[in-house]
DNA sequence: TATTGTTATACTCTATAACTATA
DNA sequence: TATAGTTATAGAGTATAACAATA
């Protein structure tokens, strides 16, 4: 099997590093991720918090660490995301009717706007990102990344 | 063409975040990031660092900016991570022969031989992580995020 | 005893602006 | 003027340990 060499124009490379997918994981992310602040800037939405309002949007009434564990975020730093996202008045927390341990987080009206808004740039962001991917590869992405992010412990 | 809903066992799920590759660009990314951490635990290497000496050992005598653009890491940030390299002995930094502003970088004997040693110990972390990928998935995964790569600006 | 949320805290990565010395 | 490296600083994400209230 011939392996390919990616260098720049000047004969400097990556060694090694080019062949690990965790390299290219973490700079895909970051890429990524700051695009993403761009597309969303001046909405007090980050990526946190977005999947935060997709979450509980799309389960309403969750408990605080549940919303967490599927994020994959610790309780403890739950809290303070939890209080920017009500106090900019997206969620409603409420103490949990069978659970007095527990808050149950709602979207409301002006999440949901928000939710909505941010997501039309997010996804124009993402088809910025991915320009040089078709569909069936941005597919096949991410179900890569969901084989890996299953090994997570 | 049929959308497949994930879900948990309870019914919980992360609504539109699922369909976004940089949501799950992100959770592979940590996931394979703190497995990477344990697996080199007690080197003093991380990712960051690993990059460095992979960079400084493919291309002797670089110098620190050119190292640093070429892993994405700004100017002011090298600076403490080139000098935690040179305290731990793993790259030597001399004054550039052709330009006195700048430096130029060299892998040391012990310096290869933590790259070596924990190369190996990151080849079988990721063996651990992509062990659901074929060969084939390996390299059509590194292929995709190279792609993203290339966007950043 | 275990779990929910909380506080305190620390580490790492990333970003920007202003400085110096050389080119 | 521009570039290489530096300093100072700030924001954000993530991690652990210990605690109170409730289950």
């Amino acid at each position: 099997m011939a392996t390919q060499m990616i260098e720049e124009r000047d004969g400097s490379d990556l060694g090694v590093l080019a062949e690990l997918a965790g390299y290219h994981l973490r700079r895909a992310s970051n890429a990524v991720g700051s695009d993403f602040a761009r597309a969303v800037a001046g909405t007090g939405v980050r990526q946190v918090l977005f999947g935060i309002l997709s979450v509980v949007d799309a389960n309403p009434g969750i408990n605080q660490g549940a919303a967490g564990r599927l994020l994959g975020i610790q309780r403890a730093n739950m809290v303070a995301l939890i209080n920017e996202v009500v106090e900019q008045g997206w969620i409603d927390r409420t103490v949990a009717a069978d659970d007095r341990r527990a808050f149950a987080l709602t979207i409301t009206r002006s999440g949901t706007e928000v939710l909505a808004a941010t997501l039309a740039r997010i996804r124009s962001h993402e088809d910025q990102m991915m320009a040089d991917l078709s569909a069936d590869d941005r597919a096949q992405l991410i179900a890569l990344l969901s084989r890996i992010e299953a090994r997570e412990r």
